[in-house]
DNA sequence: TTGTAGGCGTTATCAT
DNA sequence: ATGATAACGCCTACAA
């Protein structure tokens, strides 16, 4: 009945037999016969005794619980339903990867004052940490990993010697641009970048320089404009664009989703046709995207899949500390709709060459 | 250096000190010159040293642990982008709520085939659980509620004796039919209910009627048509609507956003025009509502502060096992928008009355 | 098949 | 201000 104060001896003078044994049919090894095996049973579930995951932790030196470390976004309030909320598909990746190998998943985001010190307080209680890019100072991130096993979670390669997983940006960014130059057509074509060193942005401008490059098209070395990764940053990019060209761009190709829907604004206002007048993408696929008119032609970033490979690879790491460093690199996949041009019933394109 | 091998005995014994100085500085509490707590910090430091969660968790008896239980719904694959991203909300807010109690926040999603064992490993690895409504069966949950302090999450009111929070999806159905009456002198609506036996269908449907009353019109007592909360459901009960009546309705109230899209299609292909012909109302405002044409008003459920509220309410009961049970319900939010009639500048409304 | 006993790394209660 | 030293609840050789 008082649950809360049973233990493993409780079940065990009251099963009559000795903790080993409980102990043994606890963790389902081997070393009793079926008929201690039910009585224990039957009366831990009498008792309704949980054991205690610190004192096992302590015992075993594993905690089952696996970390998972990401920057607080949504720091406003209500408000922003739909910023990048790719966070949640990694969570829910990360969950389910924890789950399937019998552990469970411990979410903190680093708040502007924390940082260090959630780091630390969250990497007393687990057995390993998924850290999410930007959640962690560089000298922070490199001194935790020293004291356990962590997997960095980066849109870009990282240089440093932790095991890490990320997508292929370039790859995604190059697909979209060939689409529009091989399968409609366009060659006079526009970059809006975002922040200024932004990793994630200089991959997808290299991968529109290389489709650019593979189509026989004169190579920019720079952005045609910057928007800074927000709608109104994409909105005053456009209007940047079309007031410093006779003729707009027959096609943009934007950085990221948000600036695409702050253009297409823009555009719609300027009684700018999308996609007649001027084909856009955009680059997420956040929610927004599939709903706007014209549908938005984007790439997606397999965030639910980034969540399982990094648990895998935490998983696999904690299992063999002194293994080699791994890196895996996920392609992501071009989303083909409406504002580039492709019908209303053109599918997500298999490959993301 | 080797971290991964130094406990508090190493720190003591490098620094000069007893094992429970160690532990006072470490615990920030006092009876230690300052001298030596700087020294005590510093070899934590050089040695990097993070003391171990579950020796303490066996000490004290607290894990700083709180666990968040929900269904699994995602099941499919990337497709279901937009399916009930509720629960990344309320997710949000407890780890916000309980960040700022110093504790962290286990997550797991009860598969078809673990359940109460999935419940059961969390169990023994947190000082309390918050389970969101549908991750339970009632027996698992009041078993479960036996063995650690419990939260259940609700829309309807439970009636276990179990803490509880809620949101007030009566006065939200109840508000914003009363809008279409009022505001836009609306007098012939209907309703479009979903699944049977649904409590939180029931609670918008009881608003609806008691609008209804409140305006002096005649009270239904079951909803005019079912569309069990899905897409092309509402479609087939718009459709249905259109053919039993010589007339359209001039308003409909939905049970949840999803049956309002269908029912968006069905009514363009009719070519009846929304709001001019025929009103549309939703519930939930997920995502796409505000980028529907027109716009879906709907109403909000306040998801972050659930969450939060939850862990709030989790705390207490923690400090308090003893306390009397509580209950919460918080208010709902009419999201006016262009498919009610609203114009498209018309703010959120501000009383859920 | 079953039991005994030592150990896991803290906290907290006594002394000193 | 500091130091011994019991808990805390479980796991696991090692014995029997």
């Amino acid at each position: 009945v008082a649950s809360s104060r049973s233990t493993i001896y409780t079940v065990a003078r009251e099963s009559g037999v000795s903790i080993a044994t409980v102990s043994r049919v606890m963790r389902n090894g081997s070393g009793f016969s079926e008929a201690t095996r039910e009585r224990v049973l039957s009366t831990v579930a009498e008792m309704e005794w949980v054991p205690s995951g610190a004192a096992r932790g302590l015992a075993t030196q594993r905690t089952g619980i696996l970390g998972l470390l990401f920057p607080d976004i949504g720091r406003g309030d209500e408000v922003d339903q739909e910023s990048p909320r790719y966070v949640d598909e990694v969570i829910r990746g990360a969950e389910r990867a924890a789950t399937a190998a019998g552990d469970a998943v411990l979410i903190a985001a680093t708040r502007s004052t924390s940082g260090r010190d959630l780091a630390f307080s969250v990497a007393s209680k687990v057995d390993g940490l998924v850290v999410l890019a930007g959640s962690l100072s560089e000298p922070d991130l490199t001194s935790i990993a020293r004291s356990l096993p962590v997997v960095v979670l980066a849109n870009n390669t990282t240089q440093h010697e932790l095991d890490s997983v990320g997508t292929d940006g370039q790859a995604g960014s190059r697909s979209v641009t060939s689409h529009l130059i091989e399968s409609h057509d366009h060659h006079d074509l526009a970059y809006v970048g975002g922040p200024t060193d932004c990793p994630d942005d200089e991959e997808r401008f290299a991968g529109y320089q290389a489709a650019l490059g593979d189509a026989g098209l004169p190579v920019p070395d720079r952005p045609d404009a910057a928007g800074d990764f927000t709608r109104p940053g994409g909105g005053k990019a456009m209007t940047a664009l079309l007031a410093e060209r006779p003729t707009p761009p027959r096609a943009v190709v934007f950085g990221n989703d948000e600036m695409a829907m702050g253009a297409l604004a823009v555009l719609r206002q300027r009684k700018l046709r999308v996609p007649q007048d001027v084909a856009v993408t955009g680059f997420d696929d956040i929610v927004p995207a599939a709903h706007l008119r014209p549908a938005l032609t984007t790439v997606r970033q397999p965030m639910r899949q980034l969540g399982e490979r990094s648990i895998e690879m935490l998983l696999q790491r904690i299992a063999d500390p002194q293994g080699p460093r791994s890196s895996v690199v996920l392609p992501t996949q071009p989303v083909l709709r409406r504002s580039c041009g492709c019908t209303a019933r053109a599918r997500t394109a298999g490959d993301a060459r």
